[in-house]
DNA sequence: CATTAGCACTCGCTGTCGGAGAGTGCTAAC
DNA sequence: GTTAGCACTCTCCGACAGCGAGTGCTAATG
């Protein structure tokens, strides 16, 4: 059913089309790639490609485009997995190490590596809370009637934020509290911190129950902070480059519709296996991104799958390249964010 | 030259203009307001408007639209100086106490303030490094071989980044240094931290010299960061939703302009009256910008201007809606920002 | 003398029409 | 099975006409 000749046109369509973002012709199919046939013979076998639901035209006399299930097809059978070069892959190192400082600006840098590398959109999902473990806390001076208080993750995760201090708190009173909470908390998930063991640390401490009320205030805000600080977008502007959002108020919707975390998180399959994965247009579960493919990939951390990286674009994107920009971003990233595990 | 019906007539085109971006016709002016007089008065008066250079036409037998010089004389002598509502004003106040946890933030935040309140883009400029100077510096435990380095400054900036430590440097070792570069440096603003004066603490101290450059580095990159980050931007989007900008290549070059920060901070005009000033069209000096207005203040700390907010769109903007605004956070800013100063 | 009604004129917008161009499907010949 | 030829379809583009909004000018008016 699908011959050789079948594919190497199919694949001359996606190809063409990935790039020109323009219907297809026979004519322009047999002048491009040399397949010793003439136009009326590539016309037949795009009627059969059409017939099977490879290939669509947008009208009668318009040339073919590929359909969602021929992209399926393309990236199924006709792309052959490749990597990124070695010229590349220096390059996105080189990145890292001048543009990051902490945990969260690795996060935000491989967001915009993605976009870069593919001209299209990217997400990357930081690894959730409950993966996370409390590390320790610390009071650092600020004045007589404040203070700074900063809490660090497992993860490298460093949270702070200048604290007011119930008067007659002296430093070694803050000390105090952060030795006892630190006691009991170090190692724990965050997940594992709830009500009935911040209960059993107030009961120990004498000291001043408002100020510890305010320091735990300050943990739960700090939770909840990386909670929703969790995704990373990045190339949003690159939507204005290509020609399926020429329309202003496609790309308006498109815009609001990223600024909805939670629908992105959502967005984000579940994946069980272990790699890149594609999803292409009507495969998609939300209806706005419908004429748009994902690719997504997880990323580990000791060996553990904690996060997700993925790239938002239309259907016609350059899957190849996408593939391997994620392939890659799926062995490495773990190495990098080790810099700051603990 | 300039009677009192040359100036409703004016204020007519310019307030209608403002909501409608469309050009005005005489009829028009006749229907919305009551004049008191018919339309071929209105375009007697409107062809004198013209000849004075306040309003213009795209092409014979178009309605009219005010031009730079017209919103020049609306903003200078027919806006009376009008404040946000109460309503309004506690609003903000509520959206800073629940969303900003450091100073950083806060600024974060006003762009967004601004940009929502106004529907258009905002700026706003952080104090500038120059201005601020050297609290202290602490290591905090990490691991090992690493530490976490937290850099704090005056105006509250918290600084941190993990750090690799030379092996066989004690966690005494790392206090030692800090207390040294705090004695020496406590105060300083950081344009008076300078080659020598570190060398003069290098000299102080004996443990470790690859630990010190090591920590001098860090502070050094605090302060590049600082200065880079002193920008933020606020309500890009907003840019979709304003006819002038339908065409989606200006919107991409606009686009791509704020992306250069550089140039965004040497458009903010040196003002030396303190207040609320609006550049309009032409008068702004860079040409990417030439037919948008830009209304910026400044904002003070402890009675002394530190850095500028501004909004910046098409000419055809609610001055009177954008100052007001922008009149409150020069008023206000400064206030909010106390609660970070040291 | 300011105001106004009337009128001819201008110009953008919209819809229609026809021709050019790209592409197809079908048929008949190779 | 492949291909040349051909009629057909559909989009795109420019030309053209009619409509509507708006103007400037003129002459009449209180």
């Amino acid at each position: 059913m699908m011959d050789q000749r079948k594919r190497t046109i199919l694949q001359a369509i996606v190809d063409d089309y990935i790039s020109t973002a323009e219907p297809i012709g026979s004519r322009t199919i047999a002048r491009k790639h040399d397949l010793g046939v003439s136009p009326a013979t590539i016309r037949n076998e795009m009627a059969d490609l059409e017939l099977l639901g490879y290939i669509e035209q947008l009208h009668t006399s318009s040339g073919r485009i590929p359909s969602a299930k021929g992209y399926r097809f393309y990236v199924d059978s006709l792309l052959s997995p490749t990597q990124i070069s070695e010229k590349e892959i220096a390059l996105i190192k080189n990145w890292y190490q001048v543009k990051t400082r902490h945990v969260a600006e690795v996060f935000q840098e491989t967001a915009k590596i993605l976009s870069s590398m593919t001209n299209n959109i990217s997400l990357v999902l930081a690894p959730q809370v409950s993966q996370c473990s409390f590390k320790y806390l610390q009071f650092l001076p600020f004045d007589h009637c404040r203070a700074l208080l900063v809490v660090v993750t497992n993860t490298g995760f460093v949270e702070n934020k200048v604290i007011d201090i119930p008067e007659g708190t002296s430093f070694k009173d803050l000390g105090y509290i952060a030795e006892k909470i630190n006691n009991r908390l170090a190692g724990l998930s965050f997940d594992k911190i709830t009500g009935s063991v911040l209960k059993e640390i107030q009961n120990e401490i004498v000291v001043d129950a408002e100020l510890f009320e305010t320091a735990m205030e300050i943990l739960r805000q700090a939770l909840v902070t990386e909670k929703s600080e969790r995704l990373y977008l990045g190339g949003t502007t690159q939507l204005l480059s290509q020609p399926e959002f020429k329309n202003i108020d496609k790309v308006k919707s498109f815009l609001d519709m990223l600024e909805e975390e939670q629908l992105l998180c959502d967005i984000l399959q579940k994946q069980d296996n272990d790699g890149v994965i594609v999803t292409i247009g009507g495969e998609n579960k939300y209806s706005g991104i419908k004429d748009c493919s994902m690719v997504q990939a997880t990323y580990r951390m000791e060996g553990q799958v904690v996060g997700t990286v993925a790239v938002l674009g239309p259907t016609r994107m350059d899957y190849g390249k996408v593939m391997s920009v994620l392939e890659f971003m799926h062995r490495h990233l773990g190495e990098v964010l080790k810099k700051y595990k603990v």
